[in-house]
DNA sequence: TGTACATCAGTGAACGCGCGTTCACTGATGTAC
DNA sequence: TGTACATCAGTGAACGCGCGTTCACTGATGTAC
């Protein structure tokens, strides 16, 4: 979990929102961007607007359109940043795992595939639960795969973007003889309802404010089924 | 998908947007919410406004305040009867079930109660691809079961909301044999998680614009896990 | 059966809210000579 | 090395938008006598 915290930081230190000394911001680009991210964090996508962003930079409204745009721009790189924190999430669970060492069994493979695939629901889920205002903002509107693609913001340190990640922990799972090739069609999909579900009814819905320890267990059973399931 | 848009409507006709030639409106308080049901329908939660549904009602904006105490009375109002709906899609594909005659063996009783559960989720999905803003109306904050047992209006024809028809579900698998109990507590959300995710996934992500066809057979897929993985 | 009156559904006008966005401006910065 | 000047980041004021909500009102309806 504190893990999940540090995922999403922003890589820089913030920009200071205290009265200026000097005429020019100095990184206004940069301010707004993460004034907009801590919006996002509170308030979710619509929390995202440009009259809060500058008043919070200590700026005039219209001096954002220097910088974005419009709106929609600056939403669209808030976007993208709490797309590459989901991605760390999973990355970072992924990391966790023990590598294994030196030569491998068919078996520790198949295993090993199977956690991966696991680590990488685990971090979505653990996203959001961490993260609720950032996790909407990410996925309200679920990006499809290209436009997430698209920017290089949105992707975490492997330079693959949430998506990426699941499908390549899919691509494992065939490689690795768990899942049948035949199967491996939509399997994103498939394995994507699941733990997008639950995220939102821990959001949302009857699960919110359920004890960490029991989201944890339910999304270990959430990732049973899909273990099981897919 | 025709029973989903007949499961869709209003129990009463429309009453008419045109001039009024009498003082009083008549029905001002269907009028209404009729016509926030029409902007849910268009546009989701976010279009129900007071002052479009008085707009179309053919009132002036405060009249409204006659039969509502405020923009979010209407509003549950709306979700109720959008709950209703997605019930009622439910209760559609198990009436659609054939029906076991006579005798049942018990293999029989379990495979009517596993049936009986993907005709749920498929009712579900279904909806969400037939009424999307009616869907998101009813589940964009996922109620907790409480709440939405309170209210009558929000529930189908046998009298259970959408909630209580999936706990049902479940509880006749348990007792079919199928399930075990052991694995009954949090069934539910888990089963919620698969087909909520992959009706968000339809609505506004990757899959939105993918023929009928593909989403009936990516639905039957996650049914699939949610059979085999539960 | 007719008349006086209370009820209360719908009117008309106005509020303040925060939003995105446009306009003409000003004044610090950094470059060209 | 100093000066003139162009650039362009941030200012100040204002726009229209649609929203929910409040106020004092008016006039058709239905009830009490």
């Amino acid at each position: 979990m504190g893990a999940v915290n540090q995922a999403a930081e922003m890589t820089h230190p913030p920009v200071a929102p205290s009265p200026r000394s000097t005429y020019r911001h100095g990184d206004l680009h940069r301010a707004l961007l993460e004034a907009g991210v801590s919006l996002a964090r509170d308030g979710g996508p619509a929390a995202v607007t440009l009259r809060e962003a500058t008043r919070r930079a200590g700026v005039v409204p219209n001096a954002a359109y220097r910088h974005f745009a419009s709106h929609s721009e600056l939403l669209a790189a808030v976007r993208s940043h709490a797309l590459a924190s989901a991605a760390l999430s999973m990355e970072l669970e992924l990391e966790a795992l023990a590598p294994l060492a030196g030569r491998r069994t068919k078996a520790q493979v198949a295993v090993q595939a199977r956690a991966r695939l696991r680590a990488v629901g685990m971090g979505y889920v653990r996203f959001a639960v961490a993260e609720p205002g950032l996790f909407r903002t990410a996925f309200a509107s679920l990006l499809p795969p290209a436009e997430t693609g698209d920017d290089p913001a949105a992707r975490g340190r492997s330079g693959l973007g949430p998506y990426q990640l699941l499908a390549a922990a899919l691509d494992e799972l065939v490689a690795a003889g768990v899942l049948p090739p035949g199967r491996r069609p939509h399997a994103e999909f498939v394995a994507w309802s699941a733990v997008h579900g639950l995220a939102m009814l821990v959001m949302d819905g009857p699960l919110h404010g359920t004890p960490p320890r029991e989201i944890e267990s339910l999304t270990e059973q959430v990732l049973d089924m899909v273990d099981r399931g897919i």
